[in-house]
DNA sequence: GAAATTTATGTTATAATATATCGTTTTCGC
DNA sequence: GCGAAAACGATATATTATAACATAAATTTC
């Protein structure tokens, strides 16, 4: 009986349809090599370095993965709002407010790696107000706020 | 009648006496090596990265200046205060509003370069806020909002 | 002031992150 | 099918940042 080697990781029907429906909006196209990335990121639930995810993908494919490759998937991942670019920790983290086109604020827990994915509406209002005052016309925000999760507070015996 | 060489950018008094306030506020030393990073990132007026500075360094000095040299001088500027890194840009620049230790916000122009360091107490408030919200203990925040500043608006005749 | 200690610097090598170029393949619109 | 556009693959290289170890300078301790 001939088994099939798996080659992407396993993808919840939730998050595929997602992506299908993000690409759709976008007049992007979903290939298989795009959503194996996609995937991965999904299935390791952490920050991944565009290296480490070359080492994984290696791994799942057994076979070599070129850094272009990898960084052209996570181009068109964050053109479609798939993912984010955590730019202070130089990683990229799937994005889990994927309703809609939204700007993104993280809190990112220094000592458990987690990551809180926030949609505050009044910062982003506060953000376009203190632009304006200013004569700015704002086109994308990075707000990354780095620190201690509530788990790792309470963890933290001095 | 000999003449000494110059080897360092000249500095407004001003920034000098901040400097050195500064490193006796945190018990560290203003080197000349350092002194001279300061006054370069000071004379250029724009964002640098690091490899940008190590080639101006490398011009006014007539010598070979090593990355891990200029790294460290940097590492030190920004531990004193005097200096910002923007993440997204990948470029450091001298802080504006050095009178204390503070959280810094950036506007920063994609058309000119130009950067505006914020400082919002409201914002610093609110993000205290999401973050309490969530049981989180903030450390330092990335404020970063790309966009063009009120003199590229202007000239932008579409 | 000399010895011990810490802090800063110098040198070389290398790690980690990201992009350029060019040729081929696949997909899309007709 | 055919031409155009988009995606992919392979190789090379650029850019950003740190490691490891030796030397020099300043500070502390005595």
């Amino acid at each position: 009986m001939a088994r099939r080697l798996a080659r992407a990781a396993p993808l919840a029907a939730k998050w595929r349809k997602l992506a299908e429906g993000r690409c759709a909006e976008n007049g992007e196209r979903l290939t298989p090599a795009r959503l194996a990335v996609y995937a991965e990121m999904r299935a390791c639930g952490r920050p991944l370095s565009a290296y480490d995810l070359i080492a994984l993908l290696e791994q799942r494919q057994q076979r070599k993965v070129a850094p272009l490759t990898v960084y052209r998937h996570l181009d068109f991942l964050m053109r479609t709002g798939l993912v984010h670019r955590l730019q202070s920790a130089k990683t990229y983290f799937p994005c889990d407010h994927p309703d809609h086109a939204h700007e993104s604020q993280f809190l990112l827990c220094s000592s458990c790696g987690q990551v809180d994915e926030v949609e505050s509406s009044g910062l982003e209002t506060l953000l376009a107000q203190i632009a304006d005052e200013r004569g700015f016309r704002p086109d994308n925000a990075v707000v990354e706020v780095k620190g201690l999760c509530g788990v790792c507070v309470v963890g933290e015996q001095d």
